[in-house]
DNA sequence: GCACTCACG
DNA sequence: ACGTACGTGAGTGCC
């Protein structure tokens, strides 16, 4: 081939290959508006446009295989007799996925009797007779015999979630294999395709057989040289009684390149994309992400969409009269979208959609308050409470509901929304208001048939109005104090520093871990333990390995840790106290999938309280002012009491009901021993035990968290079953559960959709698994504190106290109060707490009080 | 924008 | 034989 010479490039993609790699590679559950599972389709595309942009063809088809039978049966009978049909959920993606690539003006070749590979070889071949040169693309090593004048094989495979292609010319053929790519025919007849079910020679595998083609370089050159070679004579025989084996295989391995297709090069160059083709088509399967990569656009004409919904005509409000008229059509209707900005409302009624702007309307905000007593169906409530301190008669969140329905959504952007389930695009206050009430409707009969209509009405809405509030009111900070902190951290920072550069020998930026790994496992010699994907690991579980070997790894634990405290907590925490002092996390309702709250700038969930000089820091967070107090409450061993209830355990239940400790009592049974005879060692591994017990336990994860061998945490974990025979039924029957309905649930309903149960991928299959077992417990904790939150903040208020709910975390309540009432408040919110579900055991809760948060635990 | 690290329940 | 615990958010380095 020579280089420079401009040749055209076809590029043809093996459709079957492809878009089984996206199904399998990427773990997705999306789907049309209408249900149908799009995942492998988007992935396909994905694919596909990587392709065109890395390695940019004149000319691209596509081939796929029909399930018929092929030339190569009528050979054999059992060939790729032990293949499994391919799910459903990708079976119903493919007339999806051709359907999508005739719209793209992507030809695509299938011809009855002939697999793809043959499509693929044929293509190649007419490609290279036309002067042409050609790509395939596949997930399969197959085609590699293909390669040569010309052709390349472009082998897309996935690995933790991301797809890679390697291109394999003739060279790149060699060097993996030391053969050449026709050679690869002969190597399969002698190895076999356990997947293809090409027998091969019995007894001779992958080693052998490429031991034999380096040796002989052909089927015919070894057979005619068996007998006087230095084989062993094992080899050999394996070899003369597989012989006619060998021959029939290799016919079967041998791609047909002459297949009678109709096609040529030519007819296969590339189009611009037809934008009103493709548009509806995309907007149907609700590839919004498509669309937009693609600079696609809404057609002139009426696009057909998949909902029948229409936006109504905008009508602005501008007079007293029209602002009247407003109130009485929204008395009128059941219930009205309501959207708001800065300076800005629309309100979306059945026939029209109101727009009211603080320019125009008069009489805005009498408007806006009178609005507090209707029906209103609106878009992240809580974050409109914000904006609107006496907002109020909230029907419905169209983002809540719409998390509750699948809480594995990235966000839940209201556009997003409208355009998913709607098929429109929803920019403007008013489009959006108008979108509200359509959204809805369609969700609430599907929040209905799961049983999560209360979730939404007694759990989320009325969280919604809590926490406003506790953003509302923050966090104090004592801002002196933690600059003071600051200060102090930044004296030993600098001291750590010069003691590391001493004992290292070098300057260089420790927090870089590429720096700090070419200092200590190459400057300083040190055994490296783990590599990560871009070099040597250099976490903490490493370095306490390294700790006996040098004194600069005890110094860069210290370092990393102050520089931790310094740089997330103390700056971060004092730029978001400012002037005030008070911080306002943002607790977000719809981030996480289990139904945990997650808190945002700043985290206010994750402040250190494990080592001594962390938990230095909850001593600068204080109440309001001087004269009250903090009072914290936290469920005590919640998820424990959870899996217990859940899994109706006995042993458990009766540990729980006795006031045991549960890691004492849990090492009683793991080790046979009275609780009394517990060591603190025992108790220790009991714990990990019990944590792992929750999170869907390994052997290996188990060993590796409280350092004994792995048979040996084996061992801990077969005790612990004996002796919980009710979570050991529970383990097996939740994952039974989850494969059969493709999903978990807490104890109100809260659904978790597991697709990671379907995947071939072993790996994703377990975390899948594991996932199954964690997630009702997990989000049955978060529930119930949810359910407390809402019962705290009603009685506080409706018992006249001053106390006020500033802070959530996970299993802890943190109120702020005048001292008198401290001992009030904590009664309350152990007593809501405790009593949010009758669970057996029971839920127990404990409070205290103190001047900052550390006293208060 | 991703990878790594580390803080929490 | 796989590679390995569930759920988060933020700061830093580096391409």
């Amino acid at each position: 081939m020579a280089e420079g010479v401009n040749r055209v490039k076809l590029m043809v993609l093996d459709g079957n290959s492809i878009i089984n790699r996206a199904f399998y590679g990427v773990k997705s559950n999306l789907t049309a508006a209408d249900g149908r599972p799009t995942g492998a389709v988007v992935g396909f595309v994905n694919i596909l446009l990587k392709l065109l942009e890395d390695f940019p063809p004149e000319a691209l088809c596509v081939t796929f295989d029909l399930p018929d039978k092929t030339f190569r049966h009528k050979q054999y009978e059992a060939y790729k007799g032990t293949r499994k049909p391919p799910p459903e959920d990708l079976v119903a993606q493919f007339p999806l996925l051709k359907e999508l690539l005739d719209a793209m003006g992507i030809p695509r070749y299938e011809l009855s009797g002939f697999e793809a590979d043959d499509l693929l070889g044929t293509i190649a071949l007419r490609c290279q007779d036309a002067g042409w040169d050609c790509d395939i693309v596949t997930g399969d090593r197959d085609s590699f015999q293909l390669v040569g004048n010309g052709t390349r094989v472009l082998h897309v495979s996935s690995a933790m979630g991301k797809t890679t292609t390697l291109p394999y010319d003739d060279a790149a053929i060699r060097e993996k294999y030391g053969l050449t790519p026709a050679q690869l025919i002969d190597l399969k007849a002698l190895m076999g395709d356990a997947s293809d079910n090409i027998p091969g020679v019995p007894g001779v595998g992958e080693k052998t057989a490429l031991e034999l083609m380096h040796r002989f370089g052909s089927l015919e050159a070894l057979y005619d040289g068996l007998e006087g070679s230095d084989l062993r004579q094992s080899v050999k025989d394996k070899l003369s009684a597989g012989q006619a084996l060998a021959f029939l295989s290799r016919t079967l391995a041998t791609i047909d390149r002459a297949v009678p297709l109709p096609f040529t090069p030519e007819e296969n160059l590339r189009k611009p994309f037809d934008n009103d083709l493709l548009y509806p088509l995309l907007a149907n399967l609700n590839f919004r992400s498509l669309i937009t990569r693609l600079k696609l656009t809404p057609p002139a004409g009426d696009a057909p969409g998949v909902s029948d919904f229409v936006f109504p005509p905008v009508w602005e409000v501008c007079s007293p009269d029209d602002g009247e008229t407003l109130l009485s059509q929204c008395r009128a209707a059941e219930r009205v979208g309501f959207f708001l900005e800065n300076d800005a409302f629309a309100v979306g009624l059945p026939d029209k959609t109101a727009l009211c702007t603080q320019d125009a309307t008069a009489g805005y905000g009498e408007l806006l308050a009178a609005l507090a007593g209707i029906p209103k169906i609106a878009h992240d409530v809580k974050d409109l409470m914000g904006l609107w301190p006496d907002a109020d008669g909230f029907l419905a969140d169209t983002a809540l509901m719409a998390y509750l329905l699948d809480a594995s959504q990235s966000d839940y952007a209201l556009s997003k929304l409208a355009f998913a389930h709607l098929g429109r695009e929803a920019q403007t206050p008013a489009d959006k208001a108008a979108v509200l009430p359509a959204l809805y409707d369609l969700f609430l009969p599907r929040l209905r048939e799961c049983g999560m209509e209360a979730l939404l009405y007694d759990v989320e809405m009325p969280l919604c109005r809590v926490l406003a509030d506790m953003e509302q009111v923050g966090f104090r900070v004592d801002t002196e104090k933690l600059a003071a902190f600051g200060q102090e951290l930044e004296r030993d920072l600098d001291q750590c520093k010069e003691r590391i550069y001493a004992l290292a020998g070098v300057e260089f930026n420790i927090l870089s871990p590429k720096q700090l790994g070419e200092v200590l496992f190459i400057r300083l010699g040190l055994p490296a333990q783990k590599k990560t994907k871009t070099g040597y690991s250099t976490n903490v579980e490493v370095l306490e390995k390294l700790k006996h070997l040098h004194p600069v790894v005890e110094e860069i634990l210290h370092y990393r840790t102050l520089s931790k405290l310094k740089s997330t907590y103390v700056d971060g925490l004092l730029t978001a106290a400012g002037d005030s002092g008070r911080i306002h996390t943002k607790f977000m309702m719809t981030v996480t999938a289990t139904g945990r709250l997650s808190s945002i700038e700043p985290n206010l969930q994750n402040i250190p309280v494990r080592t001594e000089l962390g938990s230095g820091l909850r001593r600068m967070f204080v109440p309001e002012n001087p004269d009250w107090v903090l009072v914290d409450a936290d469920y005590s061993q919640i998820e424990l009491r959870v899996l217990a209830h859940i899994a109706d355990d006995e042993t458990m239940k009766r540990a729980f009901s006795e006031g045991l400790d549960i890691h004492t009592a849990t090492a009683a049974q793991v080790f046979g021993v009275p609780p009394e005879g517990v060591t603190p060692l025992m108790r220790r591994h009991a714990k990990a035990v019990n944590f792992g017990i929750v999170y869907g336990i390994s052997a290996f994860s188990l060993s590796e968290d409280i350092g004994v061998s792995q048979a040996e945490a084996k061992r801990y974990i077969a005790r612990y079953l004996d002796n919980f025979s009710g979570v050991q039924a529970y383990m097996k029957e939740i994952v039974e559960q989850a494969k059969r309905d493709g999903y978990v649930a807490t104890l109100l309903g809260r659904r978790r959709y597991l697709p990671e149960l379907k995947s071939a991928n072993f790996n994703m299959r377990s975390f899948g698994e594991r996932v199954a077992l964690n997630a009702p417990i997990q989000g049955t904790a978060a529930d119930f504190i949810k359910l407390a939150m809402v019962a705290v903040h009603r009685r506080l208020r409706a018992e006249g106290l001053q106390a006020r709910l500033i802070l959530q975390v996970h299993d802890e309540l943190i109120v702020e109060c005048q001292k008198q009432e401290a001992e009030t408040a904590a009664r309350l919110l152990t007593e809501e707490m405790e009593n949010v579900f009758p669970l057996v055991p029971r839920l127990l809760a404990e409070a205290k009080w103190g001047g900052t948060w550390l006293d208060a635990k």
